[in-house]
DNA sequence: ATCCAGACGGG
DNA sequence: CCCGTC
DNA sequence: GGAT
C-alpha cells in the first residue's frame, strides 16, 4: 500500500505503475485484510498524519512502514531489499522527530547582533561546480530543456526555478539516483524531483520530448533566437500566423535591432573561442590607449571567468584619474568604425546620462572572420569595483549577490553597494547610503561573504 | 501571499 | 509605459 | 516552481 499523502500526484502514479510492472501488488483498501505486505510513505509525514489515514491502527499492525526511498531501491535493484534504515515507524513506536534537515556544520561567521542571514542559500556564497566534472549532466540537459521552454514562452519564474536547480546539480560531486536525494537540495521541490527521478529511471523527459515536437514550441525558439526577439513578440509574431524567418523579414514590422539579428543570424548563434575573444578585447585596448593613454580596459564577462568559449566580448574602460572616461566614448566608437572594425550598433548610449554603454557587432580583419557581438562599458573610476562585480557575473552570480544584499538591506548595482536601505515590498523607500567598496574583496566584505575569484563565480 | 536583481536603451 | 538585454 |  501507498499512502499518497504527500507524495505527488504524479510520482505516486509512476510509482504505482513500476510496482505492478514488477510483479507487484497494488493495495488501496484495508478491506483485504491480512494482504497487506508493505505500506510506503512520504519521509516527511508525521506519524498523526500516517495514523489520521489508517484510522485504525490495528489494521497495519505488524505491518513494515516504509519511506518511498525504499520503494525506490527495490524497483531500481529489482528485489526486496532490507527494511533496515527505511523503517519509518514500526506501529507501536514513535516518530522520528526530523528525518532531514540542514543540521550541516556551520561555520558561521555571522555578526553576533542582528537577526543572521543562512547564506547557505545563496550561490554566490559557494563555489561554481568544476566545468569538467559534472556527472549529473544527462539531468541538467533535460531539465534546461524545459528552463528554455519556459522562458521562451514567458514562464520567467518557472524559467529561474529551473536555472537555479541545475546550477545547484552542476555543484554535486556525486551522481544522483533517487528521488530522496533530490528533494533534499535547496530549490527542489516535488515536481522537480519528480522530473529528476524520471530521467534517472528513464534517460529523459517525456514532457520535455513531447513539447520540444511541438510546432509553437520550435517556431518560439526559433523566433527568440533572434537578437531582440523576446517571448513576448515570438508569441506575437506566432499568433500572427508567421512560422520561419523568412515570414518574420516579410510580414513582421521589425526593429533596428531585429534587422540587425536577422542580417547576423548564423554568426550570432554561435560562440567564438578565447582566443579570438583577447583578440577582440585587445583591438578595444589598442584603440583606447591611442585615444587616452593611461586609460585601463579589463575584458569581463565569460572571459575574466576563464571560460574556454565565449557567446561576446565584454570590456570595461576607466580611467585612474576619475574624469578622462568622460567623453571617451564617441571618438572610440567613431575610430573603431573608420576602421571597419565595429559593423553595427544595437544599442548606443543616449549621451549625457550617468552609464556609458554600447551594444554592438564587430568583425576582426581576418579571412572567413564571422559577425561577434562587443559590449563596451565606460565607467568611472570610482565604481571601478562594483562595474567589474558586474560585468564579470556570472548573470546568475550577480542575482544571487544582489538577493542577498537586499536581504540585509542593502542594494547592490554596477553602480555601488548601498546600506541602510529601506524597502517597502519591492518598493524602494529609502535609498540609504553608498559604502566604501575600493576592491572587489570589499564588495564580498561587506557582504559577509568569503572572496571568490572569477573562476568560482559561474553560475 | 509574496518574492524571485537591478539597471539601461529602443520604440 | 512595455520589451529585451546586460 | 520553490522558499518563506
Ligand atoms: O541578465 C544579466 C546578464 C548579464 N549580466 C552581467 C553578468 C555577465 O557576466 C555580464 C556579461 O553579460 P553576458 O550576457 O555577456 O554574459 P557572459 O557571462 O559573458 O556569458 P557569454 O559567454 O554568453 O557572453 O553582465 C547581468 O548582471 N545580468
Ligand atoms: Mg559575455
Amino acid at each position: 500500500m501507498i499512502v499518497p499523502s504527500g507524495i505527488g500526484k504524479k510520482r505516486l502514479s509512476l510509482l504505482q505503475d513500476k510496482v505492478v510492472l514488477h510483479g507487484g501488488r497494488l493495495v488501496s483498501s484495508f478491506e483485504e485484510e491480512g494482504r497487506l505486505t508493505h505500506v510506503i510513505v512520504d519521509d516527511m509525514l508525521s506519524i498523526d498524519g500516517f495514523k489520521k489515514y489508517v484510522e485504525d491502527e490495528a489494521r497495519v499492525a505488524g505491518v513494515p512502514v516504509l519511506k518511498t526511498q525504499w520503494l525506490s531501491r527495490c524497483l531500481a535493484e529489482n528485489a526486496i531489499i532490507p527494511l533496515g534504515e527505511h523503517q519509518m515507524f514500526a506501529m507501536p513506536k514513535i516518530c522520528p522527530t526530523v528525518l532531514v534537515g540542514t543540521s550541516l556544520g556551520h561555520p558561521h561567521e555571522e555578526q553576533t547582533k542582528e537577526i543572521s542571514i543562512n547564506k547557505d542559500g545563496f550561490a554566490c556564497a559557494h563555489a561554481s561546480g568544476m566545468k569538467t566534472d559534472n556527472v549529473n549532466q544527462l539531468i541538467t540537459e533535460e531539465l534546461g530543456k524545459l528552463a528554455k521552454i519556459y522562458k521562451n514562452s514567458n514562464d520567467h519564474w518557472r524559467a529561474l526555478t529551473y536555472e537555479r536547480a541545475i546550477n545547484q546539480i552542476k555543484k554535486l560531486p556525486k551522481p544522483i539516483s533517487s528521488y530522496e536525494e533530490a528533494k533534499v537540495l535547496h530549490g527542489i521541490g516535488p515536481s522537480l524531483a519528480d522530473k529528476i527521478w524520471e530521467i534517472v529511471e528513464q534517460g529523459k523527459l517525456r514532457k520535455a520530448e513531447k513539447l520540444s515536437e511541438g510546432e509553437k514550441v520550435r517556431t518560439l525558439e526559433l523566433f527568440t533566437s533572434i537578437w531582440g526577439v523576446g517571448a513576448t513578440t515570438a508569441e506575437l509574431w506566432y499568433g500572427m500566423g508567421l512560422r520561419n524567418l523568412n515570414d518574420v523579414k516579410t510580414k513582421a514590422h521589425l526593429t533596428h535591432q531585429q534587422q540587425i539579428g536577422l542580417k547576423c543570424f548564423d554568426d550570432l548563434l554561435e560562440r567564438m573561442s578565447r582566443a579570438e575573444a583577447g583578440e577582440i578585447a585587445a583591438v578595444i585596448r589598442k584603440a583606447v590607449e591611442e585615444l587616452c593613454p593611461g586609460t585601463q580596459t579589463f575584458a569581463c564577462g565569460s572571459y575574466r571567468r576563464g571560460k574556454s568559449t565565449c557567446g561576446d566580448v565584454d570590456v570595461l574602460v576607466t580611467h585612474p584619474d576619475g574624469v578622462s572616461h568622460e567623453g571617451l566614448f564617441q571618438p572610440l566608437l567613431k575610430k573603431l568604425k573608420l576602421s571597419g572594425f565595429l559593423t553595427d550598433d544595437l544599442m548606443i548610449q543616449e549621451q549625457s546620462t550617468a552609464q556609458q554603454k554600447y551594444l554592438g557587432v564587430c568583425k576582426l580583419h581576418k579571412e572567413n572572420a564571422k559577425y561577434r557581438r562587443l559590449d563596451i562599458i565606460v565607467m568611472p573610476y570610482g565604481e571601478l569595483a562594483p562595474a567589474l562585480m558586474y560585468f564579470t557575473g556570472s548573470a546568475h552570480f550577480n542575482r544571487s549577490m544582489r538577493l542577498l544584499a537586499n536581504k540585509m538591506g542593502m542594494s547592490l548595482s554596477e553602480h555601488g553597494l548601498r546600506a541602510g536601505v529601506v524597502r517597502q515590498g519591492r518598493e524602494k523607500v529609502n535609498d540609504g547610503h553608498l559604502l566604501e567598496t575600493p576592491t572587489e574583496a570589499s564588495i564580498f566584505q561587506h557582504l559577509g561573504l568569503e572572496y571568490r575569484p572569477p573562476e568560482d563565480r559561474d553560475h
